[in-house]
RNA sequence: GGCGCUAUCGUCUAGGGGACCAGGACGGGGCCCUCUCAAGGCCCAAACACGGGUUCGAAUCCCGUUAGCGCUACCA
């Protein structure tokens, strides 16, 4: 830190003593006076070099004083402009730049100065940032120049602009990447969703993972229009890569979530490794954030559950008819042998069929039983998860609770 | 105000002079699949900002207008 700035202020002093910088003695104060002058005017306000014309003598005085002074950049005529990686030429005219502080009164330096400066020590070749810097470049050329540093490439990324269409920020709009990891979003899910806004690989790909990313870049897919930020889109993504990702990947985003929700314990997982992967399969399908499988996976773990609502008063509208058919399909799956999903299916299905009823009228109220909700996977594979003991105890809950009521 | 950047469906985009009465994706609507919900499949609505050029021919090239955004500090 101190290093660097001892290289800030040897910087804007070697500038100050070739003549590309000068001292100025203008306050704040004074500098804000005059801007506020020039705008009521209705005029463009400049800083007007007038201390530029001081004689030697009298900045002497004025430094052996100990009046305060800031530095200022000369900026000389002409235009500067440099061939943008991504927009091709830009040129400013150097008359409507102003000579701008480099070195403050406290002898800290100004931004621009300060990333020169850092570019230059650190051998920077390609500088790469949001186009808000676009106008911040004519400035730091023109310092590399009279620094006698080579110049960097330039590349102007578009903004990200969120959905009222204005630049997204620390003031506006911030949303911490770790609060998105904590809605349950995929870093790569999240670094895809971001890629699109700014590149295309061309044609129509659009999900990829990180590696694929990396091999189809090219500068040449930059795009130069500021992009909206759509969570829509974003969730959509997500989705796409939590039914995309090896499963060992998914897996440690989970279970966290899953512990901290107190459906599991690290030993839990550990124990019964392969029924969590399958069961972690199960749910992925249907849930576009890490989040969505926790909150699906209650039934899977808890003891007891709680019923929903909507889905008892829509499958379990008459309480004796489901409670005797729920009745029926505990005793049928008992005597189920190997609980297959197979042998499941046909004996649920005879089920129906001898009860003259369609297998819709058997399954869904059996799911609220299983599941307490009246949405879950297929009940056969909701059976297979739970295990037949579970499974029967559900059953029993339910046809207790039914006729209790 | 000055300067700069940008301009294809609501949104992300493909497109680089004829292959485009403009393709894909999200979102919306509908259908199929189906034990529910997702996923998946199929279909529909939806765009080249405007005006001038250049050219045999412009979404594509040039100019202007308009609009949006950005910058305009002894902030970064």
């Amino acid at each position: 830190q101190g290093a660097n700035l001892e290289r800030h202020q040897q910087d804007a002093y070697r500038m100050l003593e070739s003549g590309a910088a000068y001292r100025c003695f203008c306050t704040a104060q004074e500098l804000d006076e005059r801007r506020k002058a020039a705008e009521a005017n209705k005029e463009a306000f400049k800083y007007d070099r007038r201390c530029d014309r001081l004689t030697t003598e009298e900045i002497d005085r004025r430094v052996a004083a100990g009046e305060p002074f800031v530095i200022r950049f000369r900026i000389p005529e002409g235009t500067t402009e440099w061939n943008d990686l991504v927009h091709e030429t830009i040129a400013f005219p150097n008359k409507d730049l102003e000579d701008f502080v480099i070195l403050r009164s406290n002898a800290t330096p100004i931004y621009n100065l300060a990333v020169v400066s850092d570019d230059i020590a650190m051998g920077i070749t390609l500088v790469m940032r949001g186009d808000d810097h676009i106008s911040n470049t004519p400035k730091q050329i023109l310092l590399y120049r009279a620094l006698g540093a080579e110049l960097p490439v330039f590349a102007h990324l578009p903004m990200i602009h969120g959905m009222d269409g204005k630049k997204l920020s620390k003031r506006h709009g911030a949303t911490a990447v770790g609060d998105y990891q904590h809605q349950g979003l995929l870093p790569g899910a999240m670094l895809n969703f971001l890629a699109l806004l700014g590149w295309s690989p061309g044609g129509d790909r659009e999900v990829m993972t990180i590696d694929e990313m990396i091999t189809l870049f090219s500068p040449d897919g930059l795009q130069r229009k500021a992009a909206i930020f759509d969570p829509k889109k974003l969730e959509w993504m997500n989705g796409q890569h939590l039914s995309r990702v090896p499963l060992e990947e998914l897996e440690p985003r989970v279970t966290p979530a899953m512990i901290a929700a107190g459906l599991t314990t690290p030993g839990d997982v550990e124990a019964r490794r392969d029924w969590y992967m399958s069961l972690l399969d199960l749910l992925r399908v249907r849930a576009r954030t890490t989040d969505d499988i926790v909150r699906q996976a209650g039934p899977y773990f808890l003891d007891s559950i709680e019923y929903d609502a909507e889905a008892v008063a829509k499958n379990w509208k008459d309480r004796s008819t489901a409670a005797d058919i729920l009745d029926a399909t505990g005793q049928a799956l008992a005597s189920s042998a190997t609980w297959t999903a197979e042998e499941l299916e046909t004996t649920l299905r005879a089920l129906a069929e001898k009860k003259g009823v369609a297998a819709g009228k058997v399954f869904q109220p059996l799911r609220v039983a299983l599941t307490g909700l009246g949405v879950s996977p297929g009940i056969f594979e909701v059976l297979i998860m739970q295990g037949k003991d579970l499974a029967l105890k559900r059953i029993g809950d339910a046809v207790n609770w039914l006729r209790a009521g």
